[in-house]
DNA sequence: GGGATCGCCTTGATCGTTCCAAGGTCAGCA
DNA sequence: TGCTGACCTTGGAACGATCAAGGCGATCCC
């Protein structure tokens, strides 16, 4: 292996290597067909003896793009389960990777959502963002399309039903069906929700979901639902009350926090989850996977919606671009030992 | 606000509008003492006006110096409480942020640990990585070192004492002796430990905790250890058997997984963690937070991990660059249900 | 046989910033 | 008045890549 150079090899080094010019050089990197055969192989040896790699910035500067996706990590909330970034960021990073890009994360100034975005852009830093947070009813999304800033949404854009920017989501309504239908097809008639508050339309979504599953077999919802903060204290006291005044042999949760929450509480009266009561969660998060006997929990098909995403974003960023509808995915069951 | 134009302003429209040379601009930004004050204020208000952000292509093609840092992320365990990737991810991107750098995610093929990290280097996309997986005695920190490519290392080089490179790690013998001291204060005698197979380096190093915390109040540790995979199960495993031979009031675990499989057993047993048995985990893990009644364990000080390595990495890039020694920091307990 | 076409490669200009060295302005002083 | 020096400002060049246009044989076709 050759030494490092004190200053890395350019186009020139390699082009005089090779015999050939510079373009000659960029074309057996950008568009190999152009070149004959022999060419082709002479300046790609060249390239290889000499060890080059093109100056991300010098193209950078030239062709006015980055290749590098912009995504705004929000705070870290302790003591819920939300585990979902890890495997999200993850993914990303694989999708961005096969389509040539890689992603830069900033921070957001919790106070003001819009902190970053706006400097990342006008500096060309980044090409495009991906926005996660949409369900805050934040202004992200829409301060980004007035920009006319290039962004693909994880999330519905929920208050504003006739957004123009790409979007993926998961459809969670499809997610607590899912869990529901399968509760009652266990034999389970007092099926109980515990969900988030009102105003949370993920969380009037998923709702949705179990609530159907239960009309569709003629069933009734009265009296079995709950809708408290994302806390597994809340999730231990809705669940208490709600055995107490509803007698529900199964729970399906808004989320794995809740959950463990309706898990404290069956510990708490001796009963066995799974066995005298089954619970199911939302997120499929490490705690549902670690945690005793196993929590079934409705999975994200979080890799399918990062190559969504970084599809949606290659065609924003195409020439033309081309702005497709949204996509929406099917969650699965992850089944373990509380159903 | 201004409208978004087509092409964003220039150095030279902001040099334009204030009456003064594109290098004044430059000046303004970068090194504002040169300026009169009110030729600065000129420019600042005319840099306002347009919106203007320098290009930061531009600026890396010339500077030699992209203002980023790169981290690989390796694949997302299943199965495993592992949850520090999110909070010192977080941490890093805050950090860096402060010190004007941004963090670049790229994914690193799990056959080739290398793979990723001589493009980005090469090409100049990053300026320097951060590397966090040192402990699998993976090649990665001698063959940066060789190459000598800028890094950190979040983790001692063990296998390498003579190392050069600039290291910051948490002292894990510290935090399992914190754990096992605090069981000893409450009158626990015989505390079991379950850790991983003698070949990890971190393992035997928080082993080496629990030991001589022992050993400091004169109390034995034979038949009292468990070396095992980190899992689940093993940890349900290894705590029954320690239960039934060596019966110990108190454990202490080497991850929130294996603690996780000691809680397993206790239900089994209908035994009550923090009243009949004790445990106490490693890297306070979501799972920890939200588990009932909440698992006592070793939290690892990641805030300040990034910080101190932001820290040395602004030194390394300084010129001349300074190599520091290590940096050791201790873990703090956060205390919970079952301790 | 001559002009148009095509394939393949080369040349000059350019992206927006910072570095460099020289130029301008003005007060202070003899 | 003319010189000096401090202080600010200026134009030109460079970073390393791609874009746009042009050169130059060989081939094709009438």
């Amino acid at each position: 292996m050759a030494r490092v150079p004190t200053t890395p090899p350019t186009l020139a080094d390699v082009a005089e290597r090779a015999g050939v010019s510079r373009q000659t050089v960029s074309n057996a990197v950008n568009n190999p067909d152009l070149l004959r055969a022999d060419t082709l192989a002479r300046v790609l040896h060249a390239i290889d003896e000499l060890g080059y790699s093109p100056n991300r910035a010098a193209r950078n500067l030239r062709t006015r793009a980055s290749h590098l996706i912009g995504m705004r990590i929000g705070p870290v909330y302790e003591g819920t389960a939300n585990a979902t970034m890890d495997r999200f960021v993850h993914s990303l990073v694989e999708a961005s990777r096969e389509a040539g890009y890689h992603v830069l994360l900033f921070a957001g100034d919790p106070e003001d959502p819009l902190a970053g975005y706006d400097d990342l852009l006008r500096s060309t830093t980044v090409d495009a963002f991906v926005v996660t947070d949409t369900y805050l009813g934040n202004p992200q999304a829409t301060w980004l399309e007035e920009r006319r800033a290039p962004f693909v949404a994880f999330g519905r854009p929920w208050d504003h039903p006739g957004a123009e920017h790409p979007w993926v989501d998961v459809d969670g309504a499809a997610g607590t069906d899912l869990a529901t239908s399968y509760l009652l097809d266990r034999g389970h008639q007092r099926i109980a929700w515990i969900g988030w508050r009102k105003d949370s339309r993920i969380g009037e979504d998923r709702r949705s979901g179990w609530s159907r599953a239960l009309h569709a077999r003629g069933l009734p919802t009265t009296g079995l639902a709950s809708r408290v903060e994302d806390t597994v204290s809340s999730g231990r006291e809705a669940s208490a009350v709600l055995l107490d005044e509803a007698r529900p042999t199964a729970f399906v949760c808004a989320s794995d926090t809740l959950a463990m929450g309706v898990l404290g509480t069956l510990a708490d009266r001796g009963l066995t989850a799974g066995r005298d009561v089954s619970v199911i969660g939302f997120d499929d998060s490490q705690v549902a996977q670690v945690v005793s006997p196993g929590l079934t929990s409705v999975r994200q098909p979080l890799e399918d919606v990062a190559v969504e995403i970084v599809k949606a974003l290659e065609g924003l960023l195409a020439h033309p671009p081309a702005i497709g509808p949204g996509v929406m995915l099917v969650p699965s069951l992850a089944l373990r030992g509380t159903s």
